[in-house]
DNA sequence: TATGAATGAGACTTCATTCAT
DNA sequence: AATGAATGAAGTCTCATTCAT
């Protein structure tokens, strides 16, 4: 029987080098690391997931294979980037035994140091970014990002104040006061940073924040 | 044939606006005001063309006319806001009389009057997601705007330390933790303020942060 | 200002050939009739957008001005083919003075002439073919075709019970039976008829159905 | 790092049919017959080879092992069945002793016990939407299926001529209008009947058919 | 000046097919 | 014999941009 009319696709095998080397296990960590990269440095928009599979060394089709789309790739990465340093925080504040000051001094430190400095600095920015196209990662990202990393230094400014440490602030308000140049200074790196040569003493703009925020809400 | 065509375009005329015909001096400005709305609720890549144009109640072809491209279009859009505001702030500065203090809290209550309280209030954010993408653009706005308003604020706090008001701080950092909790605000009501119901009373939040900082500046 | 980084496209306009040639009016009826064309000839799936285009002189992109989707395209090609041809004949049995035989006969040849012998025929087999991957297709195509076509059928084999012509049979089966072998002769056409050489001489075929079911189911 | 990945392969690794190993013979029938389920349901190309590797208790890979592509598997699918069913008929008509009405009867009756209320009655309506995809498929069908089918009612009908129970009609034509109605009734059954709710008793359908049908062609 | 029909490059996504294990 | 991770070609759909009118 000759052949059908149909199948122009697929005739010429054609192999074109080694098909896989690694084991199946390591696969979504290296495509949400390589997303995390691109994701960062394009935008989510503008990331092709053509160049997200090339920096994982994978093909395009084989990000199908771990994640339905583009989106649900973008919201794995989130997912795994911030909400293990705010589970983190919480462990530290528990077993925290000094002074309210130096429980917040140490978490905003650990915040900077996991996420400040790390690859992960750029979400906030994309966050607040696709907030508007992605209402339901919005939420997730709130629930799960800000909303208990807000919870985290509630408690720690609640305990001070309670304490005696801290004058009784509006507590919501000054835990966005505190994070506030944090979250600043990070889209700094991603944005304007990139473009103009200004000094910023990232370490010194911390601890002067920390100061004045910090002396700002404790008892005379 | 009764055609089953999809309807947006071609089944309603559909009038677009007023009638009277503008004046074509209007048009760029016009143009410029649909694509801050735009481009501030979707962003720059989910912004269409198709949409800024049918705002500014004119066609896709027509924005051709004034302006090169989207990227023109944007850029366009980026430096007709806020420049203004800086300007204001410049010659308030100047002609104050009053305490250091006081010049800080009007430039800021200003600023938040005229940017924070509008649709320019969307730029900063805009301008952070999308500095890598243009950095020409973004070159342009930190010299407009960000590099010239620290200038002014510099100037603001230089004169409380030169008079003994103000401790003698570092005073780009200061200006950024100054501004900050600002930006932050400004961000927080084109992200998170649409998908979350939070209160987030921002007169308190930025009465609190002002008390904050200038007492963590004062002497003494 | 120089470039900003990205555009990649769009940016050599290099113009190739003339734009547009017709008035738009004839635009989604040349495109209907293209697609009606590809449909038939390839069956849903395997028909390209691309082709549908190429055959109507336009681009893929042009496509989507006037339908929403392949399947909308789809259905459009199914609302201007059939539905046409059931209207008219509802129009001829409301006029209709004479016996029901000859009704039933005139339906029928007209049928024949407007679906059978044009494109048009190769619907019927597409949409038994699509039926279960478009349910609300199917549905549209039941309501507006099956249905309204075994309506009118209805009708004429009931005028000729209550008159007496005929004997009082199960309407609805009579009504399928009527228009199963027109139906088999459709999809003989664009299926076996194109591999096989075999004669089939339609118009008697219709003649000798059209004698053995009137006789059929005619009083004695 | 807890993955997000998507779960239908990965997380489950969810048993897939009987633990008891089946003997390597059965494996390709039991591939046809899964095949046969899913090209039915789905059509050609919606078809997907995962989910007939799936229903066949198999992985994707293994189909590759005994069928060379997917235009094999169907081609198999074709040729597995309505073939023997062909056969089992024309042993019955050598066999038939009594009269040529009785014999068409029992063909009818038979060929619909056989196939019009099996699986194999989705295949003409496959063979219909997919001949002009696959001409040399379809010219197999038609040799062993379609043709041998006409040869067969042809002698019983040609009986009945000879006989003198029967006028001497157009015989091929008879045929056709002998199935017609049986393929009508197997091709509604893959169809609409899946999308509207319409009764549709086809054993009286058929009972009427074959009363106009063969007092129609029953000499006076 | 203004229009809007048309374009076409490019993105996401699917899935038949391959092949190291 | 069997697996299933990986591939990559191809298709649908979008939208910035153009240009005849």
């Amino acid at each position: 029987m000759s052949h059908a009319v149909i199948s122009k696709k697929h005739r010429k095998p054609e192999p074109r080098g080694p098909r896989w080397r690694r084991r199946k296990e390591a696969r979504p960590a290296e495509i949400v690391a390589a997303a995390l990269d691109v994701f960062v440095e394009r935008g989510y928009t503008r990331t092709k997931l053509d160049d997200v599979a090339r920096r994982a060394g994978v093909t395009k089709g084989t990000l199908y294979l771990y994640f339905q789309s583009k989106e649900a790739l973008f919201k794995a990465v989130v997912r795994e980037t911030l909400v293990q340093s705010i589970a983190r925080g919480e462990v530290l504040a528990e077993s925290h035994t000094g002074s309210a000051r130096d429980l917040c001094r140490t978490l905003v430190r650990e915040w900077w140091r996991q996420v400040g400095e790390t690859k992960a600095s750029g979400i906030p920015k994309l966050m607040m970014a696709e907030a508007v196209n992605f209402p339901d990662l919005a939420r997730f990202y709130y629930d799960e990002v800000v909303s208990r990393g807000h919870r985290l230094l509630s408690g720690a400014i609640e305990r001070g104040i309670a304490s005696g440490e801290f004058r009784p602030v509006d507590v919501p308000l000054a835990v966005r006061l505190l994070m506030a140049p944090l979250l600043h200074a990070m889209q700094w790196r991603y944005s304007f940073a990139l473009c103009v040569r200004e000094p910023f003493d990232v370490a010194r703009y911390l601890d002067l924040h920390f100061d004045l925020f910090i002396n700002g809400i404790a008892n005379a």
